[in-house]
DNA sequence: ATGAGTGCAAATAGTTTGCAAGCTG
DNA sequence: CAGCTTGCAAACTATTTGCACTCAT
């Protein structure tokens, strides 16, 4: 079990402090799972790291999304279709290599987010946003 | 209505003879509606441009999973989960600027994949793939 | 008390699977 | 004529929506 990140965790606090957002005791425990981990999770693990096996995944959902909308949270795509979330420092975000059978994924220090969002805008796109994932699997489920 | 261009026709076609896919009347439509294409579609535009508006949509994913089982198709991953279909030269692979209203895509001429998998190689992964999609609002449709 | 958060049920979108029947090389 | 291809129906996964109820601030 990962420490959770002190500095990650005071930052995200901040900005929870700061935002319309209601603290509630389910968000608190789904706040706390997220600072547990150390990789991108499904909303099913999500829940069970927050000990609320009765809680609706819909609450799971809306939490996320309450989260990202307030930039400490990012969504990750896999190649299925699903998600997974991380908690991020605000306005923060990152890329990962992903394993596609256990979830491990280790962050890749490279975004091309500036060169990409000067290209869309020349090409006279807005409201630009992207992805980048790299899938394989991991040394252990290999 | 664009041209279709003649040397991904061939090549394409080259691929093909050499595959064990069959060639089927249905098949062919969908191949040909895949070719006039300007832009990744989804699987159900492509039905409409094959004028197959009887066949079942299984049949044209299907035929899509065996497209890409030889190399000469790539789904294009949409931030909704859904997904685009475009042919590719046998092999290849590019990304996008995407429209998330009109599916409007402008090639992007840059992937990082010698990169990437050479750093996922480095962390132990295998079997590696990637994506890479930038997602906006083009000109028409903001 | 007021509006945000939650649960339940149901719907949704996109895609996949199983199996019997049809066609292609 | 073997086996790939297709259709139909059904299942499926991940996620979303509507509405009434509950709770936090």
């Amino acid at each position: 079990m990962p420490e959770s990140n002190p500095s990650l965790q005071s930052a995200v606090n901040d900005r929870l402090q700061s935002s319309p957002l209601r603290l509630t005791r389910k968000r608190t425990k789904i706040l706390d799972a997220l600072l547990t981990l150390d990789r991108p999770e499904s909303a099913v693990e999500i829940r069970e790291r927050a000990e609320l096996p009765e809680t609706d995944l819909v609450t799971v959902y809306r939490t996320m999304e309450a989260f990202e909308s307030i930039g400490i949270l990012q969504k990750v795509p896999l190649e299925s279709g699903g998600h997974l979330f991380e908690l991020i420092y605000p306005g923060d975000h990152h890329h990962h290599f992903v394993c596609r059978e256990c979830h491990k994924a280790e962050r890749l220090e490279l975004c091309l987010f500036g060169e990409l969002e000067k290209k869309a805008k020349n090409l006279g796109f807005v409201k630009v946003a992207h992805i980048m994932e790299i899938y394989g699997l991991c040394p252990e489920c290999q």
